[in-house]
Parts: C-alpha cells; structure tokens; sequence
RNA sequence: GGCCCCUUCGUCUAGCGGUCUAGGACUCCGCCCUUUCACGGCGGCAACACGGGUUCGAGUCCCGUAGGGGUCACCA
C-alpha cells in the first residue's frame, strides 16, 4: 500500500510557521515512502475570495519546496489529481451522501432541537457540575416524528448518534495506545439544516475518498479523533493509522503559538530582534511592516527578507524531532531518509526565532556565490538602490560587495546595508553619530584624511593588498598609528562606523570613488567646523 | 471545572537501569583573532519539577503531588 499523507489548510490568507511543520512531517514520511503528499481545502466554511486567500498559501509551500502530488492546482484555480476536487466546499454531494448512509444505517439522527435549547442543556449541566450529555429530546427517529416536529415549524441538523458507554481505543503512531470514554463525546452535528456539512464528516469522508493511510495532525485534533472513527467505522472504511505531533509553542512557553498574539511575542527579546531586523527590511522593499500580516510567526515574513527555505525546514524539522544527539545539518535528502515518527519528541516545543536565524546563518553560508548575489541584487533592486537594466560595472560590483560582505549579510536583505556602496559620493549619507565620533571630534583628523587623500591620488593600483600597503606605508611615514586615521577613513567612504574590510571597501570603490568620497566628507568637516567657531 | 496529555540547561534536544561528576546546538558572558562589525577559535554560566517506592543501582521503571498545556461548537 503507498503511503499518502495530506496537510488540510484553510484558506487563511497566510502560512502559519507551526502548520508547515505539521506539512512537513506530512511530507516527509509520504516522500520517504515513495508515496504521495497530498493539499486539500478546508474550506467548508465558504467564504467569497477563497482563491486569493490560498494564493499566499500555495506561494508558501511551492516556495519552500514542499511539493504536493494531488491538490489544488499552483494557482489555486482548480485541482490536479485523480480524486475530483480537493476543494472542500466543492465536495459538499459526497459529504450529504455519506451523511444519508449514517441516517440510513441509524449512524445519525435528524435532531430538531433548535440552538437555544441545545445551549440550555449545556448550561444546565455546566450549572449543576455534571458532564453534559445531549438529552435527544428532539430526536427523530423515524419519519412521523421528523413530520411531527417539522409540523412544530421546527428545523432540523444530522447529529451523530454516538455510544454512550464503553471507549474508544486506537493506537496512535506517536503518543502510543489510547483510550477516551465514548461517554465523553457529544452527538456532534454533522450537517446543518441548510445542508451544509461540517468539517468532521467532510474530513473523515475526504480521507477515505482520497485513500489517505496516515492521518498527522496536530495534538490538538487528538479529541476528536474518537468521533472520527466512530464515523469511519460506521461508513465501513477502513482507517488510517493517526499521529498526533505536539504543537508549536510560544517562544519561551508552552503555550500554542498563535497569529494572533504577535503583539505579546515582541516582548520577547529575540522574537523582537528577528521582527526588527525583517521590518527594516520590509520598509525598504515597499512592504507595510504590519505586526499582524508580517511577522516571524507567517512564512511571507522569511520569503519578504530573503531567507533560504532550506534553513527554515532544517529548522522546522528539528523543532520536535531528532535524529541522534549531533546531526543538525539535514539536506532533503537526508532529512527524507532519516525521518521517523517514533523520534518525534511527545512535548510541545517553542518556537525559537533566534535558533531559526543561526540556521539561516549556516544555509547562507555554504550558498554559492552565484545565487547569493542574484538573491541579493533582487533586494537592491526592490528597494531602489538599482534600477533596470542592470548595467554591468553595477552587475560586478554587487559581487564585490556580496563577497567581500561575507556572512555579514545573513538574510538576503542585509544587502541593504551595504548600499552606500551603489549611490554617488555626493548622495552617501554619513551616520551622523559615526560623523561626529570620528571625524569632527578627534584633532586634526581632517588634516590627516587631506594628507592621504594626496597619496591616493597618486595611487594607481587599488587593489586591496595594495591599499593595504599604501595605508601601512603612509601611516609609517606620518608616525602615526593606522586606528588614527581609519576610523575616520571608514566613516569618509562608508557613511557608516562598522562593515567589511576597509581595504575591501576600497577596491570595491575604486580610485576616483574614493577620492570624490573623501573629498566630500572633508567638506562636510569643514562646514560642522566652521559651526562650531561661529 | 471534567477529561486527556506533557515535564532534562532560558530555548531545541541526546539519554531507552550502571559508560551521567548528564552530552550537543542556539542564546548569553569572557578571552583570542582584528582597522570596525561579523565570522571563526578557545573557555564559561546553565537542567534531570518535587516526594515516595521498585532495584545492588534511577534522568531512565511505578505511584502520588505540583506545574504547564490541550480539549470540551450548527469552527477548522
């Protein structure tokens, strides 16, 4: 039998950190397996524009190359597969059928309770401390009673009729054998009145229709796996194996994490870090950096700053799971190979956003040359520092900087630090505070900055070991120490008070760059000086 | 609250009765390298929730307690 898994989103707007690493512990175990991965739509709840709600969705998964075999189609259109939709509001005739076969085989009931009545129940029992369990008041078990209640001008839902005695027993993949009290379960309602069904029926019928052999989901569906078998049962289909994974956690809690509490994860200092670094990304790339719609718990968030999705799988897939107690670097490959569900670890595990940095870190750091410099580009060109077409001395110069950067840009859109590099000599701004520290502060640096200016004019080669020896030379000869002057020489060239190599710096720059540059920040010098005696 | 689950450094984890004075990674802190910032190298801080058993021996097995979490819909 081939092993098919799916991941069931609903068509949310965004991808959720913690549903990829459901998906991919989905993908995974079908890949590794030879079988298939499979993209379903939950969205039996019908809203309008579910297309462009999965679009994000898609671009998530395709972007981080968790491929899907069956599903909707790339973009969201339609469906590829040999199943019919995989929509499920366009499955809704399979849902009403098997919810006609449960009635038919008294699996079901038609209940005409209205909700108020329902809810009254619940209170009751709420009230007096007992577990609640439906009276069937409003149960219609045969035709004359539906006729008698529907003459009451009352409406009717199909609930399960679920056991009231004995447990349901199952082995789970991951948290080992269990047993819930049927007693425990309600008879939950599976259709509305309006014919619509929910998404119990609607899942149990999607996974049989579209053979699904392992069902892995999040912890939190473990209670109602109970009354997904019993569904199954009564249906005649065969069942899936189930695991239960433990879900993603708050940074440093053990609560769920959830989209919704971004406001209380920027209290966390690394969590806030992560988002302060991407937001000042974003503002430059001519995205709104709203806490709600872009943060570290959405994948948009990592796509938009130019992380590698490598890294964030290598992360997501240790995050929960292990191999032994010193592999961390998983390829695809080796991740697909080494990948089992009994090493998955039965505690819910934080969400650790500087731990998901350091990996990006690695991943940048092995990149090739080639991509890394096309990654970055893209960003210089987002946020305007480039325009096209990308004339070819600019071509060659975002390979300097990219190279002589070095690990210094961890995420693609660190380039952007690095663009004082791109704009004319006239147009650098220089960091004010940086400005003030090391050129108008320190004593006759100006004079100096002069003095080696003359020198580098008189320079032809600008090669970095040579700078370094017209540097060295130079500072010899003045008898000065060569932390006098670079400061300033930084600051003059850069604008900003720390980066790469300086002599790197320079021959990215160039001869006359250098020159106009220095040039321009002796001016500067001089009006902030002239300030001052005024 | 009922039911269920979980519990090793701040975080992710290794550990499946003796090799544990508990190992690795991230973070943090020192030092080295160095023109700055990073990287890197070296080193450091830091954990078996608690209490009872079982056993010659418990982080590892059992039971309680505590803490944390999940779930109790005509949501998914």
């Amino acid at each position: 039998m081939t092993v098919r898994t799916r991941f069931a989103p609903s068509p949310t707007g965004y991808l959720h950190i913690g549903g990829v690493r459901t998906a991919l512990f989905n993908w995974l175990l079908a890949r590794q397996a030879g079988g298939q991965f499979i993209l379903r739509i939950d969205d039996t709840d019908a809203k309008r524009n579910v297309a462009e709600a999965l679009q994000p969705i898609l671009d998530g998964f395709a972007w981080l190359g968790l491929d899907w075999d069956e599903g909707p189609t790339r973009d969201g259109l339609g469906s590829q597969g040999p199943h019919g939709s995989y929509f499920q509001s366009e499955r809704l005739d399979q849902y009403q059928a098997a919810a006609q076969q449960l009635l038919d085989s008294g699996h079901a009931y038609r209940d005409y309770a209205t909700p108020a009545e329902t809810a009254a129940e619940r209170e009751a029992a709420e009230k007096e401390k007992r577990d609640f369990i439906y009276s069937r008041k409003w149960m219609a078990e045969n035709d004359e009673q539906a006729a008698a209640f529907e003459a009451e001008g009352r409406k009717s839902v199909v609930r399960l009729k679920m056991p009231r005695e004995g447990k349901c027993e199952f082995h789970d993949l991951i948290r080992g054998p269990v047993s819930i009290d049927w007693a425990r379960e309600q008879d939950h309602v599976i259709q509305r009145n309006d014919g619509t069904c929910l998404y119990h029926l609607a899942s149990v019928v999607d996974d049989h229709d579209l053979q699904i052999t392992h069902v892995i989901r999040a912890i939190e569906h473990l209670s109602n796996t109970p009354r997904q078998i019993f569904i199954f049962n009564a249906l005649n289909y065969e069942l899936p194996e189930f695991a239960h994974i433990p879900f993603v956690a708050e940074p440093g809690s053990k609560t769920k994490l959830s989209k919704r509490k971004i406001e209380k994860y920027l209290k966390n200092r690394e969590f806030k870090q992560l988002y302060n670094r991407g937001e000042a990304i974003a503002k430059r790339v001519g995205i709104e950096p709203d806490p709600l719609s872009f943060n570290p718990v959405l994948v948009d968030f990592y796509r938009e700053t130019g992380f590698l999705a490598d890294a964030i799988v290598n992360y997501l897939l240790l995050l929960g799971w292990s191999l032994d107690d010193k592999t961390e670097m998983f390829s695809r490959d080796e991740m697909t190979q080494a990948f089992s569900l009994e090493r998955v670890v039965k505690n819910e595990a934080s969400f650790d956003p500087a731990k998901l940095a350091a990996f990006q870190g690695r991943y940048m750091n092995q990149l090739a040359a080639d991509p890394k410099v096309k990654m970055c580009e893209e960003f210089l060109l987002r946020a305007g520092v480039i325009q096209e077409p990308i004339l070819e001395a600019t071509q060659s110069k975002i390979a300097d900087v990219v190279n002589a950067a070095d690990d210094r840009i961890e995420m693609a859109g660190d380039i952007l630090q690095f663009e004082g590099f791109f704009v004319a000599a006239t147009d650098l701004e220089l960091d004010e505070k940086a400005f003030q520290k090391r050129l108008v502060k320190p004593e006759n640096v100006g004079h100096l900055l002069a003095e080696y200016r003359k020198t580098l004019a008189a320079t032809d080669d600008f090669s970095a070991p040579n700078m370094e020896l017209v540097l060295k030379t130079w500072v010899e000869q003045q008898g000065i120490k060569i932390g006098d002057v670079i400061h300033a020489l930084r600051v003059a060239l850069t604008g900003k008070p720390a980066g790469f190599g300086m002599f790197e710096s320079m021959e990215v720059l160039g001869k006359e760059e250098c020159l106009e540059r220095i040039g321009a920040a002796l001016e500067k010098l001089q009006h902030a000086q002239n300030r001052v005696d005024a």
